[in-house]
DNA sequence: GTTGAGCGTT
């Protein structure tokens, strides 16, 4: 039997909060995640040699010390700890007050039920804080509701927090997001979003948000259903997300495959005037973003070429990369995978649905998540059939595509 | 089986 809750602060001086281990002794990074947005990692002080220890993490569960938890302080680890340590410096030292980031805006709040009146969600939202507005939006005739909404808070930290996790209201899973109206345009190659390639259909919203959680701060997963062997994973951090493209991660015991999400067919948000577009395609745009080398990527061409410095062409790009990804053969091996299917949650009463169906099994939102599964049993996956070594050099032609509309 | 829902009559 394990302990039920562990103790983790920010700092090693500062007030720990008790955060819930899971029934096999372990604790989820996300549980973590949820106390302390944004974090990757736990760190310790050993009792024995003073210094400062790092959690095993494996797949978005950490692991107790050969001792257990005990009664440590935890401390909280940060992608890229400096970073963090410059937004404290600067929260200090009072210079700031000068991005336009502490400002609030309307948030969309999608899935909702569509019984759920203003009021439902003035009453809902105010535990998080104070509200100074929502909105349900209905049919101007039938005055039924579309199933979204609009809330917004007097205070930032209140947004930033509802924006951070899923709300269940009146029965269903809800989202609350920027509305695009007010999503900033997000310049090409440095989207904050990645596509998952080569994905099975057991691994849960749930289960790749902890995966990817390691990396960074995961704002979104989307899988599309039916099943369609991809998913979209969003982070914070643009600078996280493009670290990862063109890796191939293990998940599960499978090889997935990370590549730049290609921008949403739909949307038709105009970018920024970028100006020319006719200068031959690279030039312009100034693929050269500086990167830090962050992560632990090692080999893969997406997060280590600098587009700008070499100018390659898209088909060289392709080649090279397929040159560097030709080594995929026999992935999976291992027995004993545990297909835990642990959705189909219940049904929200009474609901005529018309366009979309209102049954949620957890699964009809932008995110489906599978919440709570408490032992999640992977990492000795096993995998047929996964032997592709195809590339289709979808990389160039995906590059030439982007001329606009990278509102994503 | 490698590119995604739904976005505001203020």
């Amino acid at each position: 039997m394990a302990e039920l809750y562990i103790r983790v602060a920010e700092d090693e001086n500062e007030e720990p909060m008790e955060i819930p281990s899971e029934d096999d002794g372990t604790v989820l990074l996300s549980t973590v995640a949820a106390q302390f947005p944004g974090a990757c990692g736990l760190r310790y002080r050993s009792p024995v040699s003073q210094c400062m220890r790092g959690v095993r993490l494996v797949e978005g569960i950490l692991h107790a010390p050969e001792n257990g938890w005990g009664n440590l302080v935890y401390v909280v680890n940060y992608p890229k700890d400096n970073k963090r340590k410059m937004d404290e410096i600067d929260a200090s030292s009072a210079v700031k007050i000068k991005r336009g980031d502490q400002k609030t805006s309307d948030l969309i709040v999608l899935g909702l039920p569509w019984k759920t009146s203003e009021q439902d969600l003035k009453e809902y939202f105010s535990t998080f804080g104070e509200v100074i507005m929502v909105q349900v939006k209905r049919d101007v005739k039938t005055g039924n509701s579309k199933g979204f909404g609009f809330v917004r808070f007097a205070d930032y930290e209140t947004q930033v927090k509802v924006m951070s996790q899923r709300h269940m209201i009146d029965g269903r899973w809800c989202d609350c997001k920027l509305p695009n109206s007010k999503q900033g345009p997000d310049e090409p190659m440095r989207s904050r979003k990645v596509f998952v390639g080569r994905c099975t259909e057991d691994m849960t919203a749930e289960e790749l948000r902890q995966f990817f959680m390691q990396y960074g701060e995961v704002t979104d997963v989307f899988i599309p259903k039916p099943f369609r062997a991809f998913a979209f994973v969003t982070f914070a951090d643009d600078q996280v997300a493009q670290s990862l493209c063109g890796e191939d991660l293990i998940i599960k015991g499978v090889s997935v495959h990370i590549s730049n999400a290609e921008p949403k067919h739909n949307n038709s948000r105009q970018m920024m005037d970028r100006g020319r577009f006719g200068n031959g395609g690279f030039g312009g745009q100034g693929f050269g973003n500086s990167r830090s080398g962050l992560g632990n990527s090692t080999n893969n061409m997406g997060s280590g070429v600098n587009f700008g410095a070499f100018s390659l062409n898209p088909a060289m790009m392709a080649a090279a990369q397929a040159a560097l990804q030709s080594s995929w053969g026999m992935m999976g091996m291992l027995a004993s995978q545990q297909g835990q299917s642990a959705a189909s949650g219940s049904t929200p009463a009474g609901q005529t649905s018309t366009t979309r169906d209102q049954n949620q099994s957890f699964g009809s939102g932008s995110n489906s998540y599978t919440t709570g599964s408490g032992s999640l049993g992977w990492g000795t996956g096993s995998n047929s059939g996964n032997n592709s070594s195809g590339f289709s050099s979808g990389f160039g032609s995906s590059m030439e595509s982007k001329s606009s509309g990278w509102g994503m």
